[in-house]
Formats: C-alpha cells, sequence, structure tokens
DNA sequence: CGAGAGTAACTACACTTGTAGTCGGTAGTC
DNA sequence: GACTACCGACTACAAGTGTAGTTACTCTCG
C-alpha cells in the first residue's frame, strides 16, 4: 500500500474535486472550485503538482493537457487524517473523542439511530 | 471570550503539559516532555514563546524565571480544532465522521455502552 | 570574589503552505 | 504563415513550523 503523504488544507480541496469525479483536468477542477475558493488557475496547478508531488496524485497527458487522478483513496487519507488528529488532541483515544463531536450536536433522531446501529455492529467483531 | 489562535503539532504537546499541571516552567515542560519529544530547552522556550505570542498562554514572571499557564481552555481549543478537521475531512458532517471513528475500532464492550448512554443524553435536549 | 549553571531574548535556517507570476511551446484561427 | 489562447515548467515570496544556537545576564556555591 503506498506511504500516505501529508496533505494540507488547501491541497485537500483539490484532490475532493477528484474524488468526486474520478479524474479530472486542470482547467476542471479550477472551475469546480470557482465558488467558495477563488483560486487563481495557477494556483490550482501548483496544488495538483504538489499532490503529484507527494505521490497521492497521478496523472495521464491527454495532448498537451494532463488528466489528474487521485492515487490513494479517501478512505484511506481520511483514516490517515483522523489518527493523527486524535493523537493531537485527544491523545490518542476514540472513545472522549466520540463523546465530543456528540456533544458538537445537531444530530437528528435519525443520525442518532444510525450511530447505535453502528455500534451494535461494532459489538461483536 | 479571547479568539482561539491556530496552534501547531509541536505546540500542542507543549500546552497539553500547561493544561494537566494548570501552570509551569519552561524547565518543567521541558522535563514532561523529555520522553517521546526528546526536545532541547531551547526548543521548548521557543513553542513556549510562540504561544505567548499567539495568546494561547500567559505567564508570571517568577524571580528570574517564567511561570506559563493556560489561557484558553483545552475544551475550546479542542472544539475549534473538532470544526476544522470536520470541515477538511468530512466536509463538515458529524455523523459520517462519527461512523468513521467508531469503525476505527477497539471500542471494548464499556465504551459502546458508554455511547449509547451519550447518544441518548443528546436525544432530548 | 570568581566560576559555573541556569534564564530569557534574539537569531537562524530549512521545509511547508498559500497564493500566485512568468516563460517558452503548441494548437487552432484568420 | 502570424496571432492568440492555453498548457505545463519553473520561479517567487511571505508566513508558519520544527528544531535549535548564541548572547547577555544573574543567582548560587565554593
Amino acid at each position: 500500500m503506498p506511504k500516505l503523504p501529508q496533505i494540507s488544507d488547501a491541497e485537500w480541496d483539490v484532490i475532493k474535486v477528484l474524488w468526486d469525479r474520478g479524474e479530472a483536468g486542470a482547467q476542471e477542477v479550477t472551475e469546480a472550485l470557482a465558488v467558495g475558493r477563488n483560486w487563481r488557475p495557477q494556483t490550482v496547478k501548483t496544488l495538483l503538482n504538489r499532490l503529484v508531488k507527494k505521490g497521492a496524485v497521478a496523472y495521464v497527458e491527454d495532448g498537451r493537457r494532463f488528466i489528474y487522478r487521485p492515487k490513494v483513496s479517501r478512505d484511506a487519507v481520511a483514516r490517515a487524517e483522523s489518527r493523527s488528529f486524535l493523537s493531537r488532541v485527544f491523545d490518542g483515544a476514540v472513545t472522549p473523542a466520540l463523546v465530543h463531536f456528540m456533544k458538537l450536536g445537531n444530530l437528528s433522531k435519525a443520525d442518532i439511530e444510525e450511530l447505535k446501529r453502528t455500534l451494535d455492529r461494532e459489538t461483536k467483531p
């Protein structure tokens, strides 16, 4: 499995677009991010380049443009980020973090039901 | 309420010691961190200084040494970090994050019970 | 009193991150 | 064939981070 690189905040926004679409060219990514993140095209290209250099993203040439595609799964990266977050903020303990998040509020009844089911599923294995 | 500064990884380790003890001098912090983070004393002082500059920590002079004390609560900082983590990794959605964390595993039976109770408590208010 | 140990202040320096600008090439258009 | 628009490559640059070194001062011990 590829070693997971450290992905920065701005880079996350970029790679999210790739995860959503499967693959995309630089221009497409720039347009997808136009709302909210108002980046110049060069900025997006720099970020794509850094992601390539980090090994998080691959590309194929398509004529004179590049098509980028994620090389690492969102789930794997989320897991790594979660672990680093947990160890920094909660000393690695999952349960206090869960309690903290639950108290962050805004859980609907449906959410709560789903979470309980997930807990049940976690009980046996 | 004081604006919450952005606290870096290394700074977290330092301010955690202050949260644990209430207050401490630079040397004490260095010793507390000697296991795991093997930092030179100057490194710890630099980090304390940065925390002071950021407004996360205050100090009083005690003779020719400084006694440092947190100015922001761990809970408030954890909340801010959680929010930023959530929005980066899970687009701000709490429930998927909770599910993800639960699957990170290692929940004991007792943990699961506690979490269910917490969910129940979240149900009414 | 003189030497050593410990203190905070100031300085250092490479790496990452956010946010681009510029350059040289090519594809497509008149 | 000349011009324009777009592409990737390379360069830039300030702020934040990790990790200290150096300096100037002072308290304490012999």
